[in-house]
RNA sequence: GGCCCUAUCGUCUAUCGGCUAGGACACGGCCUUCUCAAGGCUGGAAGCGGGGUUCGACUCCCCGUAGGGUCACCA
């Protein structure tokens, strides 16, 4: 392809505003993205809502916010509902041409009328080279007169997607291939109107661990987009979880950039099957992009989840910044703070720890002099700690003495007594958080229990 | 059921006729270690079946089989 057909490339990404914006729909619109922005051509949005009844305001709004938050960037935007006026023009035209015509139906049903615009079918093969999935060719016999509108001032989805896509110089089109089956009556459609057809990609759908389509009535609110968002995923991982998903670069490089994704897509390495939607692998990618955040963006995200968290929420906003770096290499998405808090792992931040004397010894000794001898010269050095002690403070403080009385003695202890769990933080940081007077009183508390 | 699409580890995938079938996630083991998490090392795990074509098929063709999509006066 030469640079001046480059120029020509124009791809939309047309979805009906009649639920969440899906998260299979927000591949097709990567997908469009990286293919015009690659070949620095143009990207519409197109808001699919000549159903009136079925479309909702909320569901544009989260259509536009989504992608907004994702950091896709379209050039142009447009509501085919507003486009009334020019479709209705197609549609007389294929009425005065005969190719189309007005059909008197019988036996009205609720919801159906006496009379809707059918397509003449002219009964033809149709055949179209797909960039994914090659060639295919279909019957149009068996489509019948299909119907265009449901009367000369309703044009129905078929016949305002074929004329927005000619009006709109649409020459690719990168959609689901559950749109595949409409291929044909919009091929048969664009030649009565006159329309160039534009080159079809049709993509293979994002599947559920059962193999069936992502739905959200089967399958929840998973689907949705706002759904990661609110869980805490960072748009960059989702963005690069989803472009992963049914493409590969041909070798094993898996952590793009989107600028690199630009870069790198291929219409060609998109694979022909479905793919199934990992959520284990997405945790991996967006831990990938946690691990990698600056500092400050680290600590924006976690204070902001902290404090989504009514019983974090309630620490002094010190004991907050302390816990970031602890509790940012324990998720895999910010969400989780909440999800480890309310499993109560975290507990002993919070309250004080209840636990049975026996669990103070170390397991491998279970030496009780040793123990409380031990306990005794810990308070004496946390005692001796700034107010403000880091963790990294605390462990200079009291790493030296672990090693010389050996460390399973001194440390088990500590955590225990801090903690009251067999599983938690290291003990340095646990008295970062909850700081030195506390963490005295835990240890007075501990070596009362023993005596 | 008709039509259409698809078929490599549990999952995402590499392989464009030469393969001891590679990587990643997940899982197991080991190391590290006061516990957990993280990290490092490591292990198990795949070509749907049958015919062709070919010196040689995971790769090409055909037939089965399985799965999926679609069959609206929705999009």
């Amino acid at each position: 392809m030469n640079k001046g057909e480059k120029e020509h490339i124009v791809c939309r990404f047309a979805p009906s505003p009649t639920g969440p914006l899906h998260v299979g729909g927000v591949r097709s619109a990567l997908f469009n993205y990286l293919y015009a922005r690659q070949n620095g051509g143009k990207l519409i949005l197109r808001i699919e809502d000549t159903d009136i009844e079925r479309s909702k305001k909320e569901y544009e709004d989260d259509i536009k916010e989504s992608f907004a938050w994702l950091g896709l960037e379209f050039d142009e935007t447009h509501k085919q509902s507003e486009r009334l006026a020019i479709h209705k023009k197609y549609l007389a035209g294929l009425i005065d041409k005969g190719l189309a015509y007005v059909s008197r139906e019988e036996g009205t049903e609720a919801g159906k009328r006496k009379e809707v615009i059918r397509f003449k079918n002219p009964n033809r093969t149709v055949a179209f080279d797909d960039l994914v999935k090659g060639h295919i060719e279909f019957d149009t016999t068996e489509l019948g007169d299909f119907v265009i509108a449901k009367s000369t001032d309703e044009p129905l989805f078929h016949l305002a997607v074929v004329v927005d896509d000619f009006e709109m110089g649409i020459t690719h089109v990168i959609r689901g291939e559950d749109h595949i089956s409409n291929t044909p009556r919009q091929i048969l459609i664009q030649d009565a109107i006159g329309a160039p057809r534009p080159i079809y990609a049709h993509i293979p759908l994002i599947l559920a661990p059962d193999r069936s389509k992502l739905s959200k009535r089967k399958h929840g609110e998973s689907v949705s987009l706002k759904y990661y968002r609110a869980q805490g995923y960072l748009p960059e991982a989702l963005i690069n979880y989803l472009a992963l998903l049914g493409w590969n670069p041909g070798d094993d490089r898996e952590l793009f950039s989107t600028e690199e994704l630009i870069k790198e897509f291929s219409m060609e390495r998109i694979q022909k099957g479905g793919a199934v939607f990992d959520i284990e692998k997405l945790n991996w990618m967006n831990k990938e992009y946690v691990t990698k955040l600056p500092k400050e963006v680290l600590s924006t995200y976690m204070l902001r989840a902290i404090d989504s968290v009514e019983q974090l929420s309630r620490l002094t906003d010190w004991k907050k910044e302390r816990l970031i770096p602890v509790l940012a290499d324990r998720i895999h998405y910010f969400g989780q703070v909440g999800e480890l808090t309310h499993l109560g792992e975290f507990d002993y931040l919070t309250e004080t720890p209840v636990y049975a004397k026996e669990a103070l010894l170390w397991k491998k000794e279970l030496d009780l002099t040793k123990t409380k001898t031990n306990i005794i010269a810990l308070i004496a050095l946390i005692e001796k700690l700034p107010k403000d002690a880091t963790a990294e403070v605390a462990k200079a403080a009291i790493f030296p003495y672990a090693e010389e009385q050996g460390k399973g003695n001194v440390l088990w202890p500590l955590r225990m007594a801090l903690s009251g769990k067999e599983k938690s933080i290291d003990p340095f940081s646990i008295v970062s958080v909850i700081g030195i007077p506390e963490s005295v009183s835990r240890l007075n508390y501990a070596l009362h229990l023993i005596e």
